[in-house]
DNA sequence: ATAAAAAGCAATTAATTACTCACAAATAGG
DNA sequence: CCTATTTGTGAGTAATTAATTGCTTTTTAT
């Protein structure tokens, strides 16, 4: 039964995720994850020196894999409006097929507890708005959007729009298409972006 | 020493923001609420039933002063585009002096917790959008707005624009100012509801 | 094959925390 | 003023849960 430390460590990962997206991070107790993967409790313990490494361990995951999602769709002969679309099309693909992000990004986990927890999800943050930025520049100087057109501002718009977005989602038990959203949210910014 | 009811209720209530505001909900104890008023922790108890019913009734607070600030600058005489702007200025206003509010709105307690609580947030968040909805249709009837704007579509985004910002906000520790966004949240939005 | 290292577990611990209880002090009403 | 109700408290309970410990089993490397 014995397997090898990183195999284990990518189920407790997993298995935190499913538990947050099914019951929210209050009730993912080492208990309850140890349950999931069928080993018992103290085993988590040899994977990850604290419960606060595991959740460390799960904004890591969706850091990388969320890059990953709105990297996946990238064509660099797509003009940069056609980019960005793509982009938060990826990025709701991403969030709608991992029910734990909404969970872990609105939990009480940023608001305080670990700093480190906190930065981390920041970091998550600063880098995506780069990338918006980047291509609301890009669109800039290639004529397709407003010359004075304020791209950072535009851009931490965008991603708080996008997140206020999956939190009326979550809150609301997932029970409207958030892919179906990406189409909207676009036909919504488009008069922002555009020339008039 | 012996206070009223009402009044240990309204203390215990504005104890709980206070506390949740400065060091997050999971840190909002009985035991440091009891301390910050300077009771006896037994004591809550007197007051309220059980823990959620303390946030139940913070989330109460919230409801009936949010919906209070956001109508102290009604003027039936202002145009429909000055009165959403008014809305939001007075909301943001209101958010910055009550940091409690992100912390209970972006907490475990809506993901899942005790549904009355979750409900209770619900009902907030539609009412507020309600009174956008109608807003936006009184700017598209008197010919302010574009025809073709989807009244209710662009009440919920607005909605999500400035939940995600107000996170944005308490994630990084309130470090801008709050109320000078509003001013950029209407230049933002201008485009998406003028006609061009 | 075998020794060392890694992974696993049962039992336990230590800390936290919402909530109870029995009784004391304060307050209010007649 | 006296009594009943309300408010307050010190001491304690029960439940939860992250983390430790000592030991066994499994895996890996030589």
């Amino acid at each position: 039964m014995g397997k090898p430390h990183e195999q284990r460590r990518k189920e407790i990962v997993q298995a935190t995720m499913d538990l947050a997206a099914e019951q929210g991070i209050k009730r993912v107790t080492t208990q309850a994850i140890a349950n999931r993967i069928g080993i018992a409790q103290p085993t988590i313990f040899r994977h990850f020196k604290t419960r606060d490494a595991i959740f460390a361990a799960v904004i890591g995951w969706i850091a990388e894999n969320l890059f990953k999602a709105i990297s996946s769709g990238f064509n660099a002969n797509d003009q940069p409006d056609v980019q960005l679309r793509k982009l938060i099309q990826c990025q709701l693909t991403f969030i709608n097929k991992h029910k734990a992000i909404p969970k872990v990004m609105f939990s009480d986990l940023l608001h305080l507890e670990s700093p480190k927890l906190k930065s981390a999800l920041q970091e998550v943050m600063n880098k995506y708005i780069a990338r918006v930025t980047q291509l609301l520049l890009q669109g800039k100087e290639s004529g397709l959007y407003r010359d004075n057109l304020d791209v950072d501002q535009t851009a931490r718009y965008i991603a708080a729009l996008i997140q206020g977005l999956v939190l009326r989602w979550s809150v609301y038990e997932y029970s409207f298409s958030l892919e179906k959203e990406a189409e909207i949210i676009w036909e919504f910014l488009k008069p922002v972006l555009e020339k008039h």
